[in-house]
DNA sequence: CTGTTAGCGCCTTCAA
DNA sequence: TTGAAGGCGCTAACAG
């Protein structure tokens, strides 16, 4: 029963080779590979005989010796920000979807170390091109580097303010979605509207989110409230946003509209809130951003900045199949706009709904 | 600046390779091979010389190359559920801390089409090994065969009924933790403690599930309710549960005690009550099932029997990393136990919190 | 329609 | 300490 040992490294199990099938059905392995590729050339009886051995013998190519000789893997490298937000997960089942649809498998990388080089996995032949979503850190090196050519690389999400990237891009605008929250608000009588971050980052000025609300504050004659939680790229920061807002409430009192840099603070926020008992709307109006669809399921129902996840991944996948077959078509690009999802969190829900 | 086309079928960029570096450190490949892994016996001044070179050129091995001579690529096949629920993105990246930390790669296949032979990815030489998460049907063909040989995999999850597997396992054992919150709301007063499901399947009398819920229940003198929504497989479910669970509720009235097939359907099930305006835990005591960290940030928050997640991940890489390194080691087993953790949507939490 | 030749980039093995 | 030979399994290109 143990395997023998026939070659140095072939593994114990089934490894069978198309020498191996060519041999049993009498014919050339190149015969076999045509064969056992689109038709091509090949007699119908041979192929016929050949097919049978090849399931007899339960013949599987060898994906190595394959992407070795072609270049090319049918495998796509993907990287998100952490998968433990619901909203990456999402995106990676959509992506996954895509994928699968085209027979391409997926490398699923770095969605927790942040300062990884991604090509390099292109360079190694071992993926054929990147999704990177949302991961600037990721291919800042590689949009920064002068190198001439850049490997097929489709970029997504919110765009970083601080970089014109040279590699396909699917910009997410949400300054639609932040205007509309943000006046969804004030036009209720919010008198208070803050807008809640987790790091120092997500509360520059670069960014566009505190851009755009303090834009639209201002332009609106109210002042500006950011509330920076500083917990730094912590993964699960639940607890944390929760803790720190129930004492920021404390300290401060509370607005009485609330807009989150994304749904999962929007949830710890709910929670903050409901901590202290306050009531959302009645208290406080609560906006998140992503569109998860756990928001429809809090109570009251939480609104939130939908972004176009679907959208966004099929024309990333169709950027990069694109971009893999014409290394030096022009550069692609796209935006697409986020819009507020109106819910019982706001009190214009009532508004709209009746 | 278009490259050359040197070489067939060379990716257009960089795939700078043994050789070239070789040349211009003026060794052989071989020696280049040798300076570029561990030292080995390479004299310093050409090692240095060689790493030069090798940064120079930017040089990254070819993985394919590599894994076509090696007969091992460093890639591990993750196959779970949906990753759509949070449930199974949360192993997913529990799963990705541990490969990375050991330097593999993670090859994300199948979360959705559930009949695909895994296994032809080992015997493909694309992965090492596969770790298949409550994936029955992904590995039943390969458990079922009588072949000698199995390929490195360890199933990891609630244990399928119906077959006794040979390959490495981590079962979760979930009936302690049924039973657990069974009584914590026949003890509060229940009357009507129903079970909630998404189908057939999950119903059947084979699953552990209903089984720990009607011993249970009959053990204590109760009537069962098993409330099957038979909406399929599904994926986004969380709708359709909460439209027919208020149908359900609408035509037979409401149990006071709601325990649910998983976290997903907890969560829905909350909604369904919340539009009936009923209260949770004062009219419907609610327990759902896997330990999302969501379940804490609802309001009430919610009671759930929660899975070891962390600890079964762990379990399941350092069991396949053994199995890889002999196939013919003695088959590796062990069952972890979920428990019920109380929290308001349960009375009980009232009497253990004063 | 089928076989031959050559080589993808790397590593193992043996020789110097 | 380094070099040379050979092959992993497959496929493109060209013969026949």
């Amino acid at each position: 029963m143990i395997p023998t040992k026939s070659t140095r490294r072939r593994r114990s199990g089934a490894a069978v080779t198309l020498h191996e099938v060519a041999k049993l059905a009498g014919v050339h392995p190149m015969t076999v590979s045509r064969a056992l590729k689109g038709s091509e050339t090949v007699a119908e009886a041979t192929r016929e005989n050949i097919l049978r051995v090849a399931k007899e013998l339960n013949y599987t190519p060898n994906l190595a010796a394959r992407a070795l000789v072609m270049g090319r893997t049918e495998t796509i490298a993907v990287v998100t920000g952490p998968v433990s937000e619901h909203y990456y997960a999402h995106l990676l089942y959509l992506l996954e979807g895509e994928l699968t649809a085209s027979n391409y498998k997926m490398l699923f990388l770095r969605s927790r170390d942040i300062n990884q080089d991604l090509f390099s996995f292109v360079d190694a032949n071992a993926v054929d091109g990147v999704i990177a979503i949302d991961a600037y850190f990721n291919i800042r090196d590689i949009v920064q580097s002068q190198s001439t050519f850049i490997p097929p690389c489709v970029y997504a999400g919110v765009p970083h303010p601080s970089w014109s990237t040279s590699v396909d891009t699917i910009n997410i605008d949400l300054s639609e979605g932040i205007r509309e929250a943000i006046h969804a608000m004030l036009d209720s009588g919010c008198r208070r509207v803050a807008y809640l971050v987790s790091n120092h980052g997500m509360a520059s000025k670069t960014e566009i989110r505190p851009r755009v609300y303090e834009a639209t504050l201002e332009a609106a004659g109210h002042a500006r409230e950011l509330i920076n939680l500083d917990i730094g790229s912590n993964t699960y920061v639940h607890d944390l946003v929760r803790s720190r807002l129930v004492e920021y409430i404390r300290a401060h009192g509370c607005p009485d509209g609330l807009l989150c840099q994304n749904d999962e603070m929007a949830i710890a926020a709910y929670r903050a809130l409901r901590d202290l008992k306050l009531r959302v709307p009645d208290d406080v109006q609560l906006v998140g951003c992503d569109g998860l669809a756990y928001m429809e399921y809090f109570d009251p129902q939480l609104s939130t900045i939908v972004q176009p996840a679907e959208q966004m991944c099929a024309l990333a996948w169709q950027f990069l199949q694109q971009r893999m077959n014409d290394a030096y078509a022009p550069r692609q690009q796209a935006t697409l706009t986020a819009h507020l999802r109106v819910r019982p969190s706001l009190k214009a829900f009532n508004e709209t709904s009746t």
